[in-house]
DNA sequence: CCGTGTTTTCAGGAAATAATGAAATCCAGA
DNA sequence: TCTGGATTTCATTATTTCCTGAAAACACGG
């Protein structure tokens, strides 16, 4: 409870608290619908939300979790690229802080899944299209013509959000709001 | 084996049987990235290739799973509307169909993922930045802005993605082509 | 209302994934 | 090189999620 600005009151701190804790608890919730662990999104929540940033030990008390179990989502976190690790002049300790734009979030989310997970769908469907596509039978036929269907849907998709995640924010935002209406 | 059509020889059939086996396995692996669980996309992949309706029986032998949850997984792509049961004239059994056209494919799981995942997040940020716009402290301020910031952008995408899933396929792809060149 | 074939439900076991905590390793300063 | 805090690793345990199989419910013709 330190820490507190002369203007706040306690009641203040404690409604902010909360809904800190609301949007950490539901984004670690909406993680797992996406196939991300629930407590790398609750960190990734916490970062994104903390004004200065944080060592492996506030990690552990915040979402009570093991030391170990911090480190290994902090890591991966660094590996998407989506926080990072810096230790101030003088420090001993790691200090860790998100990417907070949102625009450059998107982008670097849309660039993973992509590498991830659409390339090797691709690779696959490529795969599995190239190895029946001289076969004569009507199944054979019907198999190949529905691959190559995924597979040149993937590869637009995949090149719409190149394009759209390689693009400036000042450019896509303004075009999308004025898309819509 | 029954069923080659004349033309078609073991070797060919087996390595059309290889190249579906492998479709399955990998669309399988995909649905576990993407928050899915493998048993359903591999249910989902047998069914888009299959070029007639499949019985609960059917699935059960080709995914050797058990009649309950084959029959769970049914259930819950009939619920995404990704498949449908059938009842042929004169039949007592089920049979499932996929719908097999990309482009629809893709505009049911996009309304599906936005009504069950963006649109609930949508109200955390909203709820989350409502309680605390008014408070006074830095950190608060610093909080709301930042909800705020998620909240406008999921509803920018929300609504783009509403846009394009209304649209028809003969109006979006080729733009989209065009657009990618 | 019974018999037969089909689908649904659900308690409990199996498998996969997440999380712990303590030992090993690293690393900077003395 | 030695020391002590900081980080990483990893065998183990806990939790979640998946999957099974059998019983119950259903549907329909006779």
């Amino acid at each position: 409870m330190k820490g507190n600005t002369p203007a706040s009151n306690a009641g203040e701190a404690s409604q902010l608290q909360a809904a800190k804790d609301e949007f950490i608890t539901q984004w670690g919730a909406m993680g797992s619908a996406w196939g991300v662990n629930r407590t790398m999104a609750q960190v990734h929540a916490l970062l994104m939300i903390s004004t200065k940033p944080l060592t492996t030990d506030d990690i552990m008390d915040e979402l009570k979790v093991s030391r170990g179990h911090a480190n290994t989502n902090l890591r991966e976190l660094c590996g998407w690229g989506l926080i990072r690790g810096i230790i101030p002049k003088g420090e001993r300790k790691e200090f860790f802080e998100a990417e907070k734009d949102i625009w450059k979030m998107f982008c670097i989310i849309t660039r993973e899944r992509k590498r991830r997970e659409i390339r090797p769908a691709i690779n696959v469907l490529k795969d599995c299209h190239e190895r029946t596509e001289t076969l004569k039978g009507g199944e054979a036929v019907a198999f190949s013509k529905q691959v190559k269907a995924l597979r040149e849907f993937l590869e637009m998709t995949d090149g719409i959000l190149s394009k759209v995640a390689r693009s400036e924010k000042s450019i896509i935002l303004p075009w999308a709001f004025k898309w819509l209406s």
